[in-house]
DNA sequence: GATGACTTGGAGAGCGCTTTCCGAAGTGTT
DNA sequence: AACACTTCGGAAAGCGCTCTCCAAGTCATC
């Protein structure tokens, strides 16, 4: 980064409120009070001042006006990875996830029509992340919403103790008073369980996500739970990491221990699909050798063949909740902690 | 938004630059000057100055720093689209493609490598636009990696015209003298008629995207000048608009309309993935009957079933290379204006 | 016509930082 | 010992804005 005369052409220099001033001939001050439309400021003058204003071609200074006011009209979306590192594929990944795109369609729909942005933040080392919560402490972001990936992540509680308004997706992993909104994922693996036992499945498993991710733990607990009620004291387990890829490798994992498998519930639709691709290859047919439930209903499960049975994640309304949630807590520093946890539903296709 | 003390509780405040520089003994500007590694400060003052930072706990102000320096350490994405306003269902849609997710991921390993972080920008009215550029030329962001969407878009030569450094990926639809990364298209599409035209196809069809985006004409444009070249002079082409479901829809209009068609391009997996549908309900065996040709190589590509044989865009590669441009660009202003075109590939799998 | 209540606009003090400009030391040469 | 040079650190002027005071003006009331 070398110094120098960096932006725009010499000479040319964007009009500042001093400018605007000179022109409607009146005060810094008095500009400022018409552009923010605050107090009753003499009519005609008002006039005078937007006048100025078209002539000047004034635009108000984002960066100066928050350095005042400490708001910024942005909002951190920050994808925290205790793990992950610079270099680590794995964002790669998480961001050609449908997840990820689904939340942020989600956010924004609502920070949209609220004028806000979305800055998009990684942080995977301590440094950054104590970096990130010093940078929030000045006020950097008026809020932020906090994508946790697997792992105990400190940043929750880091963001609590400095006070910084937040709004995770997805609970955090160790108790920590922070707003959350989340899934009923215990109720949403029930749903699948219920299914797959009322349908006559016989030997039912799972391929669950990575068991420290706290949504995936969830799934797996109420899943146990449900398949224990209904006489199925143990129920074959294989994990993957949610991709594609471990879905097909954890499909056929399972049928190698479990040939008589006749029934699997996926914790994710992603890895649904590649567990379908498993079966075919076993020359396993579905839903008739084997029924499968998968997890999200995203756009993986219309497309797949056959088109699956899945547990609807209203992963956009979650995330549009969560931002209206932020605003709030934004505007009212005092609101009390609260969480909001949504209720997913069976959507029955063709797998099971 | 109400006055008052909003941040933090009453009473604590941040330590800044004066606080330090009174811990240490020494002026506001040799902590700077520490702080920023700039000339050659005494390596005991230079010390104490640390040791301050560590008492203190300090942290930088940024907004204050890019108040002064003009440098926020923020690029921005816009995705402009001149024909969506607020509450466009079409925004929804686009962020769950995997295209959004594909150049986030692309772009961030780059940025994020560098320290800088992505604020995302909606833009769809002029009002936005002009406000948007207005922000801009303040340096609300160092420079910004737009995304077009359909149609003639204006905010492209509103960049240049403001300065602004500026990458698209994909080339404007109108000629504006901007830095671009783009795919060749043609070539791309040239491939999958080659492919066709090759496995022996009669009568080959296309399902194509939008009329109206660059990058979709391009893929018509190359697909029919080589089709020609084959002896085909005519295509049946039907437009969809690169959503699953105008794929089927697709699909099922050309079946109804040239039912004796035995090879299919279409301009993106996600159609592709709904003609495949389509083929399906209507007993057409792929590739036997119908051989199909996708465009992206997306993670849809694999999921399908069969698998599809399709064109790879280099999506993350060239959303990588588009920040190293704009990093380029925005460090020497004075920068060349150059695109950079990748060439596809085609990728084998089943479907044809 | 004096008093008080209210409205209106300006001066100016910051927000927290960088950076130019200078004076004060320190170094070396004649 | 006097000179020119270099190095280093402090004072202070901003960056562009908001917002608290405060003075002046307006009007109604007694």
């Amino acid at each position: 980064m070398t110094a120098g005369t960096r932006r725009l052409p010499v000479g040319e220099r964007l009009p500042t409120l001093e400018d605007v001033a000179r022109v409607a001939g009146v005060s810094r001050a008095t500009v400022s009070r018409v552009i923010n439309g605050i107090r009753n400021v003499d009519p005609q003058l008002h006039e005078m001042v937007w006048n100025a204003v078209g002539q000047t071609g004034y635009v108000p200074n984002r960066l100066a006006r928050s350095l005042v006011t400490r708001r910024t009209g942005t909002v951190a979306l920050v994808v925290s990875d205790s793990e992950s590192h610079d270099d680590d594929p794995f964002m790669g990944r998480f961001f050609a996830d449908p997840y990820f795109g689904r939340v942020v369609g989600g956010l924004m729909s609502v920070l949209r029509a609220a004028g806000i942005q979305l800055a998009l933040q990684i942080v995977g080392t301590e440094e950054q992340r104590t970096r990130l919560v010093g940078d929030l402490r000045h006020g950097q972001a008026d809020g932020v919403i906090v994508l946790s990936l697997p792992g105990h992540d400190p940043l929750p509680r880091m963001l609590t103790d400095a006070g910084v308004p937040a709004v995770m997706i997805g609970r955090p992993a160790d108790p920590v008073p922070i707003n959350y909104v989340d899934l009923a994922n215990d109720t949403g693996a029930s749903l699948a369980a219920d299914h797959l036992v009322g349908r006559g499945c016989q030997l039912v498993a799972m391929i669950s996500g990575p068991v420290d991710v706290p949504a995936s733990n969830d799934r797996i607990t109420g899943f146990r739970r449900s398949m224990a009620r209904h006489g199925h004291a143990w129920v074959p387990l294989v994990s993957g990491n949610f991709t594609q890829d471990s879905g097909e490798q954890a499909m056929r994992a399972l049928l190698a221990e479990h040939p008589a498998v006749d029934g699997v519930f996926v914790a994710n639709d992603l890895m649904a699909l590649g567990a379908l691709l498993a079966l075919r290859d076993a020359g396993r047919h579905v839903p008739d050798d084997v029924a499968m439930v998968g997890f999200d209903d995203s756009s993986a499960a219309v497309a797949a063949s056959p088109a699956l049975t899945t547990v609807r994640h209203p992963l956009e309304d979650m995330a549009a909740e969560s931002a209206r949630l932020l605003m709030a807590r934004i505007e009212d520093p005092t609101m009390r902690i609260s969480s909001v946890i949504y209720e997913p539903t069976l959507v029955l296709r063709q797998s099971a």
